[in-house]
RNA sequence: GCCCGGAUGGUGAAACUGGUAGACACAAGGGACUUAAAAUCCCUCGGGGGAAACCCCGUGCGAGUUCGAUUCUCGCUCCGGGCACCA
């Protein structure tokens, strides 16, 4: 696959020059001039690993860059900016192995990024350039910890960790799978550590509410509401039989009170051992260290399938709606997490709570009718019996008139329940941000409470460390930085020990939208009035893989700000926009080694590898690890980055993927070609381009507009698919009527240029043009021009398509019917039958229905 | 199991609030130009029938609403993503 060799467009010159020359003349400084409108559009930005960018990341920088460029030339600020997201455990593992520091491994990794960016031709202010583990920038990430630790948010608390022991290490969740560390296979255990947490739940309602006003895809907005997981009910109090306990249940269904027939525990809640028997101690004992082994996870991935444990305590509770006695169960079914970690079971309408009834012979009480409590839980509408004073009440008033009688009675009120947790926020990792805490040193060497080292004392730096891994006892790796972690107060002498923990990778990623907007500043986080012009963000880009975490975690943090007054807007991101996942073609053999495509060779329908077996072909998500990615500084070299930047966007729409066809790549290219060939000829004697003086064929300038407008209007809806194609017919057009006017040609380089830069800087040069075409104003179209005298009607006779007529644009209804009726093949269907109905809609189709 | 998306030619895809299914591109085939090749330009390109005009069928499957359904409704199948004992 090659590109023409005849035409005189060669990207391999033209790129690097206006790359050049757009960098000497910083044509993308962004504009101060607050009276123009604004407008921010920002890609997520990256984290810089270390096998560098292929062709399906660049799908939503270039989208933006689009958005960005079309702005610029329709009078907008534009702010268009990018960072690095590198603090980071990849970087870590990186650096022990090749015996370097984090720090190199980044620098060298962003330049990698940097440079296959830049390559592409997007249009990035590359002054405000951050990274999220530099000194400068991680300080007030500092800053904005403390403003949580002040404001009460940010706690240390005990909670089960994964550790592994073999690494000597804490592991995230998502690193965990069936008890082992996913990479290596080493065993983990749950154990509790003393943690940071961010109180995100204090939030909860905010971030939900939050959430209505958002132009955000709907999808994205439902699972964030589902994280969040709002749940109305009431809190119930049961008294212990015998004792002066009480354990406290959530439920959303308190309605269904007197169907109640056991209590149910998790293991590890606190009441536990003291309801539980003397004769009953040693059973429930072992069944809670056998459940304190499995983690979480495990015992909530594999809860499907399993049938349900647990034991009985010995004790009863006593139902608080009839005095009634029932027994109090623990199980590892009931999360201590959720709720009070204590549930009462409604057997006969709760599904989990019907199949722990039957395993262990509970009894099950119908107090909803509708349903064959025999067979399973009936959880639907109905009136309730066996309910006392609910009887022949529906749900909803059921609910109301109990949580009357539970507050009068000082048994439970009505209350909310969410989801959410808060979030653990530490990290026994060397490679990230240092906490802004200290605690006083005590007598015996021990840590006492935290506190906040004061603003001034701001950045606590990272201390350069040659071993990365965790100490022996646990310890987070930034304990052996002895000098470091030991300090002194500067006001009183007193000595103090520096947090060893450091925070998580989503800290760096919260809150970057804001330091872009003053990222050189290093007296504030942001300029307040600058803030002010530039939030909200208005365009977001990047993957739904992060519709939870990352975009919780940032509204969360933007909430508090706003709290505390420190932004003006409560929701950082107006507009989301998810881009799809590029596939391509990988091949596989039997026992599931990969190939790569240069190593397999077509037979038949399908592939075989150098042995003649034959391969499994998929369509796969673009990864190293598949043998499937495609490089884009490649694409650049072959077809050059205006090509390249065309095909990702016309592959597909952009919210779907798409496969990857470097045969696509080479179509754009033509098309490009033929752009050229227009202004600048083939280079041959016989033909120096089309271009005229006098106006081109209406039916170029109805191409032409056609695709002004389309491109316009894809500006604001991200669907480039098929305004590249209106381009493409506008080309077309021209290229089959061999003339086209300078003008004509002149605007329509305008809206190609947000997509072949390069090129249509080029040619509007070769036009005459002296100043930059990024700086040039956006066509507008002329509705005029559109329109054409003639249009095709579609006839019909019922419903099937049997002719189509020519009439004049502004023709009446009646000269469209007569028309229609008169059409050969119509007249034929429609001879010898009556017209009993005629269908007419202007300017598209007429329809008889006769019989 | 639950929630959210999808399914259209050989391929990626178009089709605006129900109105000419397959724009545009890739691949394939044919032709022109050329000593030849590349490039370029032109033609064909959902399936079947027909010399042609045209006809029949066709948007995952099965029903329905309608003059008319890729589009709306109901019931399925398959694929992708998310959540998964959340009381």
């Amino acid at each position: 696959m090659s590109v023409s060799g005849m035409s005189g467009y060669d990207h391999k010159t033209i790129e690097p020059r206006w790359q050049d020359r757009w960098q000497q003349q910083d044509a993308y400084r962004v504009g101060i001039d607050k009276s123009k409108p604004k407008y921010y559009v920002l890609d997520m930005f990256p984290y810089p690993s270390g096998v560098g960018l292929h062709v399906g990341h660049p799908k939503g920088y270039v989208a933006t860059d689009i958005v960005a460029r079309a702005r610029r030339m329709m009078g907008h600020n534009v702010l268009r900016v990018m960072g690095w997201d590198s603090f980071g455990l990849p970087s870590e593992r990186q650096a022990e192995r090749e015996g370097t520091h984090p720090r190199d491994v980044t620098d060298r990794n962003v330049a990698t990024f940097k440079g296959q960016l830049q390559r592409l031709g997007l249009s990035y202010d590359w002054s405000r350039e951050i990274a999220t583990s530099d000194v400068g920038y991680y300080k007030w990430t500092q800053w904005i910890f403390l403003k949580l630790f002040e404001k009460g948010l940010a706690y240390e608390a005990d909670v089960p960790v994964n550790w592994c022991p073999a690494l000597g290490t804490v592991l995230a969740n998502e690193e965990v799978k069936d008890g082992v560390y996913i990479e290596t296979g080493d065993p983990v255990e749950r154990r509790s550590m003393r943690q940071w947490m961010l109180k995100i739940t204090d939030y909860a309602e905010s971030l939900l509410a939050g959430l209505d006003d958002l132009d955000w895809p709907e999808g994205v907005k439902e699972m964030q509401r589902h994280w969040i997981g709002r749940s109305e009910g009431a809190s119930v109090k049961f008294s212990v039989q015998d004792s002066t306990d009480s354990v406290e249940v959530f439920t959303t269904r308190p309605d269904t009170l007197f169907g109640g027939t056991y209590l149910v525990l998790a293991p590890e809640h606190p009441l536990v051992t003291s309801v539980t028997t003397a004769k009953q101690a040693d059973a429930v004992q072992a069944y809670c260290v056998e459940a304190a082994n499995r983690s979480d996870r495990d015992r909530q991935s594999d809860a499907p399938d399993h049938t349900k444990t647990g034991v009985f305590t010995g004790s009863y509770a006593i139902n608080p709606v009839n005095d009634e006695p029932i027994p109090i169960w623990v199980a590892d079914y009931v999360l201590m997490g959720y709720g009070t970690g204590a549930i009462f079971a409604c057997p006969a309408h709760d599904d989990r709570d019907f199949e722990f009834a039957r395993q262990f012979g509970l009894p099950i009480i119908e107090v909803v009718a509708g349903g064959n409590v025999d067979e399973a839980a009936y959880t639907g509408p109905g009136p309730h019996v066996n309910s006392g004073f609910l009887d022949g009440l529906d749900e909803a008033d059921a609910k109301r008139k109990i949580i009357d009688f539970l507050e009068a009675n000082d048994a439970g009120t009505g209350t909310v329940n969410y989801r959410l947790r808060d979030w653990l926020f530490s990290r026994q990792r060397y490679w990230g941000e240092p906490m802004p805490i200290v605690h006083p040193e005590l007598a015996d060497g021990s840590r006492g409470a935290p506190r906040a080292v004061t603003e001034s004392e701001l950045p606590v730096t990272l201390p350069d460390l040659t071993d990365y891994r965790p100490t022996e006892d646990g310890a987070p790796p930034l304990a052996r930085a002895a000098q470091w972690m030991h300090t002194i107060d500067p006001e009183t002498g007193e000595a103090l020990l520096r947090e060893t923990n450091t925070m998580p990778q989503w800290a760096g990623s919260c809150w970057y939208y804001l330091r872009f907007i003053s990222p050189n500043r290093d007296d504030v986080a942001w300029d307040p009035e600058d803030e002010a012009y530039w939030m909200p963000v208005d365009l977001y880009v990047g993957g739904a893989e992060h519709a939870t975490l990352h975009l919780l975690y940032s509204r969360f943090w933007q909430h508090v700000l706003h709290d505390l007054g420190l932004v003006s807007t409560r929701e950082p991101f107006q507009r989301l926009f998810n881009q799809g996942m590029v596939h391509a073609t990988s091949f596989k053999d039997e026992r599931g080694k990969y190939y790569y495509r240069e190593e397999v060779k077509e037979a038949g329908d399908g592939f075989v590898n150098d042995a003649g077996e034959p391969l499994v072909t998929r369509r796969e998500k673009m990864s190293k690890s598949r043998y499937n990615v495609v490089n884009p500084d490649d694409m650049c070299d072959q077809f050059g980055a205006d090509s390249l930047r065309l095909y990702e966007l016309f592959m597909s729409p952009l919210e779907d993927g798409g496969d990857w066809d470097n045969a696509g790549v080479l179509g754009m290219r033509r098309f490009l070609d033929r752009v050229w060939r227009l202004i600048m000829g083939d280079g041959t004697e016989r033909d120096s381009g089309a271009l005229t003086e006098a106006a081109s064929s209406a039916d170029v300038q109805r191409a032409l507009h056609n695709a002004i407008r389309n491109v316009t209007e894809a500006v604001d809806t991200l669907k480039f698919n098929t305004a590249i194609a209106d381009m493409i017919v506008f080309v077309n057009e021209a290229t089959k009527a061999k003339a086209v006017s300078r003008n004509d040609m002149n605007r329509f380089l305008r809206i190609l240029a947000p997509f072949a830069p390069h090129l249509a800087e080029e040619l509007w040069q070769a036009l005459g043009e002296t100043n930059s075409i990024v700086a040039a104003d956006w066509p507008e179209f002329d509705e005029a021009k559109l329109k054409s005298d003639t249009i095709t009607i579609a006839v019909q006779v019922m419903g099937k398509l049997r002719g189509k007529i020519e009439v004049d644009a502004d023709a009446d209804k009646d000269t469209v019917l007569a028309a229609a009726k008169a059409e050969e093949n119509v007249s034929r269907f429609l001879e010898g039958k009556t017209i009993r109905k005629e269908v007419f809609v202007p300017g598209r189709l007429v329809n008889f229905v006769a019989n």
